[in-house]
DNA sequence: ATATTGAATATTGGATCCAATCTGGTTTAT
DNA sequence: ATAAACCAGATTGGATCCAATATTCAATAT
């Protein structure tokens, strides 16, 4: 008799937990900008020797989420303002392709799922949630995309931000302006209407960048 | 007396060393696709132990230019026809932009840098040298924008379609028509016409797109 | 002959130990 | 008092060793 496959799912290596974990408190501002990584401090964390820690370390280096000094260790990488403008505008040339590319192939269930997820975002009162909310739903419409490069250039230059988008959020008209735009790009989606959804998708992030600029002045 | 602070150019450490080799012999085709890259072998051939091997590797697959599995080992990655135009894509859309901000800030040196470098790829007779005389061509006028991100996501795009561009620069016409073609945007970088620059650079990546999937039948 | 089992070998993932370098405070010379 | 020299702890980079898993190939059963 022959068993399914099963596919045990292949509990990942530390290295790759560790990675996945150091990413996620760096992006969510857990860790904050320059703050010092020690790799036994994280070691301990995670139950495990400094071996996979420094693997991880360097995939987040390979990633530009933290510098690292010889000798010295590696930090929480941060961004000037002139930076964050350029990741800005990076995403605002790449993400506009990735939902034109996407319209087309959007099912009736994948345009469902964003509605719920377009409406759980403007309804959030929980302001730790924002970031994750507004991602989700971006992500959702990106993932009918087959362009998978360019999303790889997306979820990287969205992680770079991250903070700075959490920020933008909890400031006044955050939440509101982006959930009115993200209404008009499902809806673009919803008719098809691939020139448009890109459109928006481009002022939606231009629009970011110039409420998030006006509030870093030192450059 | 105190000694000047000498710089002593920060001999890099094992695993970039390792780094930088692998990901040069992995570009330029002396590893072929699917190749797997043994651990103990590479640390000998470097004198090391496997620790930094590891992390060049982590690296590197950060990075796209292998593909692991755990307990199993890295490959070498390839790209299939489909992926290989998206890559192309990518750049077609990037590296306009980049070149659009590099020349206001292209100098009277680095355009006769550029020059020179443009008659040298032109002149070349050795097929093995024509990669580099051409990544160094357009690396050069790249240099002048401040775009850094930009720059890494074409940096790591090209290194991804590296052999690709090599072998479509030994096809009948590939250097005839490339030359030609460099020629034409640095003159749009000589008049100052960024706008011509950046359309001309489209135009040759999308060239080079089209040549090369001419010859690459399966997906 | 073919397919399955199982042991030997190869290879990767991780832990522990050592060496090289950095950091901070203390000492010492002027 | 100030600044250079220096010593001790902290921290990173790397080597060696062990454990977990994969691969190969011979032995066996059908």
């Amino acid at each position: 008799m022959k068993l399914k496959s099963m596919d045990i799912s292949a509990t990942a290596s530390a290295s790759t937990i560790v990675f996945n974990a150091l990413r996620k408190a760096i992006i969510e501002g857990q860790l904050e900008e320059g703050e010092p990584l020690r790799q036994d401090e994280i070691a301990r964390l995670f139950n495990t020797s400094r071996i996979p820690v420094r693997e991880a370390i360097s995939r987040l280096q390979e990633q530009g989420l933290v510098r690292t000094q010889r000798y010295k260790g590696a930090v929480v990488a941060g961004l000037s303002p002139k930076e964050t403008a350029e990741i800005f505008d990076l995403r605002a040339l790449v993400e506009p392709e990735i939902i034109r590319d996407a319209v087309p192939r959007m099912s009736k269930e994948l345009l469902a799922e964003a509605r719920e997820k377009c409406a759980a975002f403007s309804s959030a009162t929980d302001p730790m949630a924002y970031g994750d909310l507004n991602r989700d739903f971006h992500e959702t419409l990106y993932s009918a995309s087959e362009l998978k490069f360019f999303q790889e250039i997306a979820d990287n230059a969205i992680d770079r931000v991250e903070r700075q988008i959490r920020a933008q959020l909890v400031m006044s008209n955050g939440m509101e302006r982006a959930g009115r735009e993200h209404f008009g790009i499902l809806e673009a989606c919803e008719n098809g209407d691939a020139d448009l959804a890109s459109k928006l998708t481009r002022d939606h992030i231009q629009g970011a960048k110039a409420s998030l600029l006006k509030h870093l002045k030192q450059d």
